[in-house]
DNA sequence: TTTTTCAGGG
DNA sequence: CCCTGAAAAA
C-alpha cells in the first residue's frame, strides 16, 4: 500500500508539467525510505530527468512495499489539471496495483475528486548517475535563466554558454542576427535568492540545443533558483531544489564543428 | 415596429455566443408584453434551448406588432462581434421586416455602427414546455459546473450525475482511467453565490453526452450560478437566470445499457 | 491545427 | 502589474 499525501496539489501539478513535454511514459519508483523517485530519458536520448521526492516532501507518506508505477504523463497531467493548486492531493496504490488513485480534496468547498489511472509496464533503463565534479557551478534565479533560454531561442536553435571567473555569457547566432547576454556574479543582500553565484575551477565553453533548454526551463516555477554545473563536452546538470528533494536535468552538449 | 435597446451590448453578445454552437438558425419571437423569446433545438434533437428576455431586460422596448425574426446565428454573431461590450445596442425591425437592424453606439467616442441582417423563414417547432417538477434541484456556481463538465470530458464522452441528499457526484470513465467528483452541499456565508444547494425529492442517476454539457457550459459567463433540475430518464433543465429573463437548456439524458 | 483572446495566479 | 495557461477563433 502506497499512500502519499501532499499538503497541496501544486507541487505535483508543476512537476508533471515540467516533465511531460520531454517524456511521455515513465516509471515512478516508490519506497518507504526514498519516497518517490523517477528517472526518464527523452526520445532523442539527449536529456535525462531525475526526480527525487523524499518522504519529507509529503504531509504523510507510507509505502509498505517497493512499487514501480508506470504512468502516461499526458494522462496524469489531464487528471492533475482537474485539481486546484490548494487542494490536498493524495496518491494511493495497492501493493500489486493495476491503477493509481489520485485524490483531491478541497476541504473548504467540500469537494472530493477521485481519479483512477491505468498503470502500464514501461521499459526502464535506470542509470546510476555518479555525482561528478564539474568545472563550474552557477546558481541564479530560475526566472532569469528561463528568460535567457527562451529569448535566445528566437535567434538560434543552439545556445552557447561561456563561463569565466565572474561572469556567464550566453550566445546565440542565427538568420536574424546574433546575441549575447552576460550575467555577472553578484550578491544581493536584500534577497539572497536574487544573487548570482559562480564557482569556477576551469573556464567552460559549451553549446546546447535550445529546444532542450526550453524544456528544462519549464521547471522554473518549482524553485526560485537553479544550479547549473558545466564541464566541457560532458553532460551538464541543471538542478531545481525542492524542499526535501530535487528535479535534475542532465543535458548532453552539442558536440560539433568549431568547438574543438 | 420593433425597437429594443440594451444598455450594453455584452448581454446579447454573450447570449448568441452561448447558443450558436448548438443551433445555426432560429426564430426570435418579439412581443410587447413578453419581450423577446427564442426556442431552438439542436440538430440531433437532444438539446433544447429556451431564452426569455422580458421587456425589463431592455433600457427601452417597444414592439407594436408580434414579430418572428428568423436569423442565422452565425451571421448575427459576426455582426455582434463588431460592437464593444459597453456600446449601446439597439435592435430594430419594421412591422413586416425583411431585415433586422443592429445598431451600436459608443456615446463617448461618437461612433455609430449599423448593420442590417437578412431575415429568413425558419420552420419552427415551438414546443410548449411545461414547468415540470423534478426529482432534484441543484444550484452551484456556474464556473464550478463548467470546470467539472470540461474536465471530465477529457475522460469520456459521457458524464454520469448522481444526486443524493447532500451531494452531487459526477462520474466519467474512459480509456485513460476513471474519475469522480463529489460536491457537497454547503452554504458560503461570505459569498452566497459560492454556495451549493441541493433540494432532493428522490435520488437521481442520469447520464448525459459530455458534448452537450460543454455546449451548455458556454453560458456560464451569463450568470454566476446555474440551477440544474434532474429526474431519471427525463430531460434535465439547466437554467441561467438573467435579470428579467433566463436562458434554459433542456437536455435529454443518455438512455442505455445498465441504467435500468 | 495554429493563432488570438481572455481569465487566473504570482 | 506581469506572466502563464486555458478557451475560442481562424
Amino acid at each position: 500500500m502506497l499512500e502519499g499525501k501532499f499538503e497541496s496539489a501544486s507541487l505535483m501539478k508543476r512537476l508533471v508539467e515540467a516533465i511531460k513535454d520531454s517524456v511521455k511514459l515513465c516509471n515512478f519508483n516508490c519506497s518507504q525510505t526514498k519516497g518517490i523517485t523517477l528517472q526518464a530519458i527523452d526520445d532523442s536520448r539527449v536529456l535525462l530527468i531525475s526526480l527525487k521526492l523524499d518522504p519529507g516532501c509529503f504531509e504523510g507518506f507510507r509505502c509498505d512495499k517497493n512499487l514501480v508505477l508506470g504512468l502516461d504523463l499526458e494522462s496524469l497531467s489531464k487528471v492533475l489539471k482537474q485539481g486546484n493548486n490548494e487542494d490536498y492531493l493524495t496518491l494511493i496504490a495497492e501493493d500489486a496495483p493495476d491503477n493509481l488513485l489520485v485524490v483531491f480534496e478541497d476541504p473548504k468547498k467540500d469537494r472530493i475528486s477521485e481519479f483512477s489511472l491505468k498503470l502500464m509496464d514501461i521499459d526502464s533503463d535506470v542509470l546510476s548517475i555518479e555525482d561528478m565534479d564539474h568545472d563550474c557551478s552557477i546558481t541564479l534565479p530560475s526566472s532569469d535563466f528561463a528568460k535567457v533560454a527562451r529569448d535566445m531561442r528566437t535567434l538560434s536553435e543552439s545556445l552557447q554558454i561561456l563561463v569565466t571567473k565572474d561572469s556567464v555569457k550566453f550566445m546565440a547566432s542565427g538568420p536574424i542576427g546574433t546575441g549575447s547576454v552576460i550575467i555577472k556574479a553578484h550578491t544581493d543582500l536584500k534577497d539572497g535568492k536574487e544573487s548570482i553565484k559562480i564557482d569556477l575551477n576551469k573556464s567552460v565553453n559549451v553549446t546546447f540545443g535550445a529546444k532542450y533548454l526550453n524544456d528544462i526551463v519549464k521547471a522554473s516555477t518549482l524553485a526560485e533558483t537553479v544550479t547549473i554545473k558545466l564541464t566541457n563536452k560532458i553532460p551538464a546538470l541543471f538542478e531545481f531544489k525542492l524542499q526535501g528533494g530535487y528535479l535534475r536535468y542532465y543535458l548532453a552538449p552539442k558536440f560539433d564543428e568549431d568547438e574543438e
